[in-house]
DNA sequence: GCCAGGCATTAACATTTGTTAGAGTGCACT
DNA sequence: AGTGCACTCTAACAAATGTTAATGCCTGGC
């Protein structure tokens, strides 16, 4: 059930038995989400953190005129506001973008594991940590990359990430995200989405269709990117 | 010497003596920084990390065709670097914007208290968790702001932060950033970025000379940036 | 099979933002 | 006082991006 988090967590330094075990208690019940379904609500002052075990959510805000910025994308593996175990209040919002299965950590079972077993509490520090190191690297790609090169660089990311809890298929993953939504991650509007999206797909580093990426050209769409995944910790060493 | 941090870190939960003494403890050498030199090189692997106590400093990364990005600015009381504490390899660098003066947290010694102190590492890791909803509130602006909202969100941040450790000067505060290194904060060109800082002068509720802003109408600002402080978490609460 | 609604795509035009270049300003150094 | 330099500010034009609107395609419900 766990296996994805296992991973996930895994993947930056060995994970015991016991730590496993450790994690496996703190979690309570199990909850699905459809699409478009608000997971975690914007202001709320949740109790327990929430672990994605299958599907794609989104942190977001919404500003006054309307307009809807994502903040991040949340994959299989990953706790979507396990931050709110210590900022106590949630400042944005978590929506599903593909019907999502989830299971809630409890806040004092995560509070017992800091106050008992201080390798797993690293850990858990370290995948917020990670997460930090997505947003800056999602501020440099909105504030300094060309567009076609800003979606190149998430092509990659969610690519890599997918493929550390396995859920690629060779070059292919799933990417249930409309352009509406994907506007919303790189900050556009609609129509040049579009543009953007028929330019990475005109110079052939990428075939995208029926909601699937599948990348032809590795090598060439890590140029265009300017991918380096060291911002990723996928090394694993003592933590 | 530490006032600073443990103001930044009080401001979340209260702070024990004992635990302000295992911080000093943790601190090992000073050391100046003139402006424009680097203070952690991308790609290091530190074995202690940065605390500022006196002056401005960002992270930032430079992309191929020479376009640098600031992803946060730290100021007294920040550690730049905490995350390396577990995330190893700099994936970006830290630069200082003014003269700064800094203090190094053994590594070790920080692993130590995620071992004896489990309160303390809880607000340690809340530290690098609050840079983590800066960062967002930063993609937000990037992405769904306009650019004018986007530098008011800036100043009001500003003011908040420094504020909590006390270098405002009324509603004045420091800032000494050069209009091409704002930009590189924006990710705007230089022109457009003397165009903004003139749009919200003219609007009157800024007053910005001699790197020094003035704010003449808080509401104002706050209203043009939507700036709600609730990502900061200034609430003191157990935590 | 027909229809309604959501989504992708394109066009035409408006607005924002970048680029290049140059003038003005203040300050450190001689 | 004169010079050089970094920074601010402006202008003119180019390029990127947004807006509005329309078209076509697919799919689920009937």
């Amino acid at each position: 059930m766990l296996e994805s988090l296992y991973l996930n967590l895994g993947q930056h330094d060995a994970l015991s038995d016991a730590e496993k075990a450790l994690l496996a208690g703190a979690m309570t019940f199990e909850r699905h989400f459809a699409t478009g379904q608000d997971i975690v609500a914007s202001g709320s002052r949740p109790t327990y953190s929430t672990l994605i075990l299958d599907g794609l959510a989104a942190r977001y805000k919404v500003l006054e005129n309307g307009g809807r910025q994502f903040t991040s994308l949340q994959v299989a593996g990953d706790f979507v506001d396990l931050h709110a175990f210590l900022l106590k209040t949630m400042d944005h919002g978590i929506v599903a973008l593909s019907p999502c299965h989830v299971i809630f950590a409890d806040h004092s079972r995560l509070r017992a594991i800091t106050e008992e077993a201080s390798h797993l509490t690293r850990l858990l520090w370290l995948d917020t940590l990670v997460d930090g190191a997505i947003h800056r690297e999602w501020i440099v790609a909105m504030g300094r990359r060309s567009k076609t090169s800003h979606l190149a660089h998430l092509v990659c990311e969610l690519f890599v990430r997918l493929q550390v809890v396995q859920r690629t298929n060779g070059m292919s993953f799933h990417l249930p995200l409309s352009q509406a939504e994907l506007a919303d991650v790189l900050g556009l509007s609609v129509v040049h989405m579009n543009r953007v999206i028929g330019a990475l797909r005109k110079v052939g580093v990428v075939n995208w269709a029926n909601h699937t990426v599948t990348i032809l050209d590795w090598h060439r769409l890590q140029e265009i990117a300017e991918f380096d995944p060291t911002y990723l910790s996928m090394m694993r060493e003592p933590r």
